[in-house]
Formats: structure tokens, C-alpha cells, sequence
DNA sequence: GACTTAATTAACTTATTGGTTAATTATTTC
DNA sequence: GAAATAATTAACCAATAAGTTAATTAAGTC
């Protein structure tokens, strides 16, 4: 009688769910405020647990902090892996890379915002993390296939170094995106108008690929 | 008797001189935690001076934080002024514009970091400051005036939007630099030795250059 | 040299914050 | 079904942080 079946009165507990509903909310929170920003309360009431919860299952706030950049980078990493650029043409595969990049960041701004608060802290959180630091992206070997392969064809110039090439894709879109609205700001135009972003993908495949291909 | 000659007791006062101590404390402390770990206490700290002074002078942390986004603004475009691009030539002045880019953002990494800090709070401070937006780059302008001209002389390809250009040339810099603890973690590289900067300045040279040219 | 104004200071306040204590309740084990 | 264990909670705490009050002192002004 006390309990009506709409809501259920006693809680079911799982330990594993609360761990992820915590990973989730703090995900947010980090991604919104920065680590210093950040509020623990907050991170509590957005995942409706208690605050006592989040010191149970993380200890404190860095090592929260560290395991959800440490989950961000495997979401990103298992979304590479999908990716299959190994049977892809070298340019094909080259300008679906920086597709990719493009998208991923724009369908998570969150770890743009979480990359940036991790370098503030001279990425002190990945460093400590093995997991993270481990999780080495396996594309760098792949890219530097491709470019083998596509200088052996004929069609890429040599001497390409596939970890400047790697950070050169990322950062074209990083920068654009992750400061997006000081440039929208100081420009006096909007940069994330469909236009707007659909232009700025051309524009990166011309810069990229042009680099890219002997000509 | 009271006061000896190498302490004096008296302090001269100096409203302006005040204020610049605070900003360039202010600049130190947002750089290096963010706005949200930034602490008043250790501004006036950093600055030698009693924290009242910094409310007197820029009334808020987020009117203090606005006053140092202006105060670095004005730096860099103060710079940009020197760099005479008009008087060069098209190919040789867009190397110059890279090479800029990249010594500045390497000389004056706390740019780099109060960027970010505006840019997670979505340049509010910048939007909210008339100065620091219409500080708007005049080498927006100049970079036009550039492309056409490499256009007209068949040295430079067509098309090219001088926005998407410079917000390639600072990205490609800006990423390496901001994000360089984190690459440099998972690439497991030194990504600041000498050498590695001077090979992402080749790099970024051979990219940009590799894509204005007509080839 | 009294008077006014502007710069500076010490001490304080109020709200917040990361983190803890210790009890409680659900779940599992035997 | 009782005992042991694991998950959850409420209440608490000490430290910190942004911002304020009100007094004090130096620097013009006449």
C-alpha cells in the first residue's frame, strides 16, 4: 500500500550502472566548466546519485577526471577502428580521414573541451594513465601505410611524416571548432552555419589533399 | 631612524601602474589555471598588491578576465602591425604569415591557454568586450589583398577565402602548441625537442604553401 | 598647511567546495 | 533466514573563495 507500483519506493542497486551514470554526468560537467569549473555537487545531482558515490567508486576529483578522459579516448579510438581506411585507395582513405575527424569533433565537442582541460594541466591525467597513454592511436601505423603505398603509385610525394600529417588533419578542424566562437566573435560571422561548415570541410580536403598528392 | 634606506616605508602611489601589475598577474594566473582555477587571492599575491585593489580596478573576476582578453589582443595585433606583409612578395609573404603565426603562439603560450578559457565559456568575455572585438584582424584584409594579387600573377590558385586561410595557418600551429603535453604523451615523442619544432615548421610551410601555389 | 580626493590596507563575511563520518539498506552467501 | 558484504544515504566539516566594509594614508589643490 505505501508503495505505488508507479514509483517504485525501493531502489535496485548496481554498482556497475552507477559507476557509468557517475563517468556520464562528470563527462558533462568536465566538458562544460574544465576541471577547475567543475563541480562535484553538480556532477552528483546530474546523475541523481549521491555525492558520496562519486569518492566511492573514483576517490577524488582527479582520478574521476582521469577516467573520463581515459573513456573518451576509447570511444574515439573504437570509432577509428571502424573506419576500415585499409581498403580504401591512399587518397580516398586520406580524405575520409579528415571526414572523420571533422564529424567526430563536431558530433562530440565535449572532447575538444575535455583535450583542452587536460592540456591546461600539461596533461598530467594522461600521463599518469597507462590505460590512456596505451591507448596509442593505432592510426598513425595505418596512415603511414597509406602514405607508403600512395607514394609508391605514383600519386603522394615522399617524405611525409605520418605523425604531422595526423595532427595537421586534427588540428584544422580542432582549432576551428574548439574555438569557434572567439572566431565567429572576432571575424563577425558565424562559422557554424551549414554553410559555413560545409565550407570549411572543402576547404580542408583542398589544403590536406593538395599537400598530400604529387600534384 | 625607523625607516632604513633599503626598505622604504612610504610606498608611491600609482593608479596606472597599479592596474598594470594586476592585469599582468591576472594574465599569469588565467593562463595557468584557467578562469575557473583561477584564484583572486593569488593575483594579488603575484602582484605584490592588497586584493581590494584588483575589485577598485576591474570590479569582478570575469570583468578582470575580459580586461586581460583585450590586453592580449591588443599585444597580437600590435605585433601583426610590424610584420609589413604589403611589402613582400605573395608566396614569400604568406610564409612569413605562418612563420608569425607559429614564433608568436611558441613566444607567448599564454595566449594559447586564455583563448581556450574564453573559448569554454563561449567567448562570452570576448562578445561582451567592443574592444576586443572590434580589434577585429586587419589582416583579414591584408590577406585578401595577397591571394588576389599571387591570383593575378598566376602564382596563386583561385577561390581561396582568406578567413578559411588564416584560421588553417593558426590552427595548424595553435593545435600542435595548445594540445602538445597530450600529443606528445600518446605519440610517445618529444614533441618540443628543437628538432621537432622545426620540422612542424617545415611541415606546416610545405602545407599551406603546397596549397596556395598553383603548383 | 588645511582640505579634498584618490590609492591602499586589514579584517571580515557569506557561500561554496572537496572531501569525510558513520549509519542504513539492499543483496548475496551459506 | 541469519550473517556478511556491498551499495547508498544524510549530515557534517574544515578550508577556501569571491567579494565587502570601513578605516587609513599618500598626493594633489588652493
Amino acid at each position: 500500500m505505501s508503495t505505488s507500483k508507479a514509483t517504485p519506493a525501493v531502489k535496485t542497486r548496481d554498482a556497475e550502472r552507477s559507476r557509468a551514470v557517475i563517468l556520464c554526468a562528470a563527462l558533462e560537467e568536465f566538458a562544460l566548466f574544465g576541471l577547475g569549473g567543475a563541480r562535484i555537487d553538480r556532477i552528483a545531482e546530474r546523475s541523481n546519485l549521491n555525492k558520496r558515490l562519486i569518492y566511492y567508486y573514483f576517490a577524488d576529483k582527479d582520478q574521476l577526471f582521469q577516467a573520463v578522459l581515459e573513456s573518451a579516448y576509447e570511444q574515439i579510438r573504437e570509432s577509428e577502428k571502424k573506419l576500415n581506411l585499409q581498403s580504401l585507395e591512399p587518397s580516398a582513405a586520406v580524405r575520409k580521414l579528415v571526414e572523420f575527424t571533422w564529424n567526430y569533433y563536431l558530433e562530440h565537442p565535449e572532447f575538444l573541451t575535455l583535450l583542452n582541460s587536460a592540456n591546461l594541466h600539461k596533461a598530467r591525467h594522461i600521463q599518469e594513465s597507462p590505460k590512456a597513454r596505451d591507448l596509442n592511436s593505432p592510426l598513425i601505423e595505418l596512415l603511414g601505410k597509406i602514405l607508403e603505398k600512395g607514394r609508391l603509385s605514383g600519386e603522394f610525394r615522399g617524405g611525409i611524416d605520418p605523425v604531422q600529417l595526423y595532427v595537421s588533419i586534427a588540428g584544422l578542424s580542432y582549432f576551428y571548432l574548439s574555438n569557434n566562437s572567439s572566431l565567429s566573435a572576432i571575424f563577425g560571422r558565424d562559422l557554424m552555419t551549414p554553410k559555413a561548415k560545409s565550407e570549411r570541410l572543402s576547404h580542408m580536403c583542398e589544403v590536406i589533399l593538395g599537400y598530400v598528392l604529387r600534384n
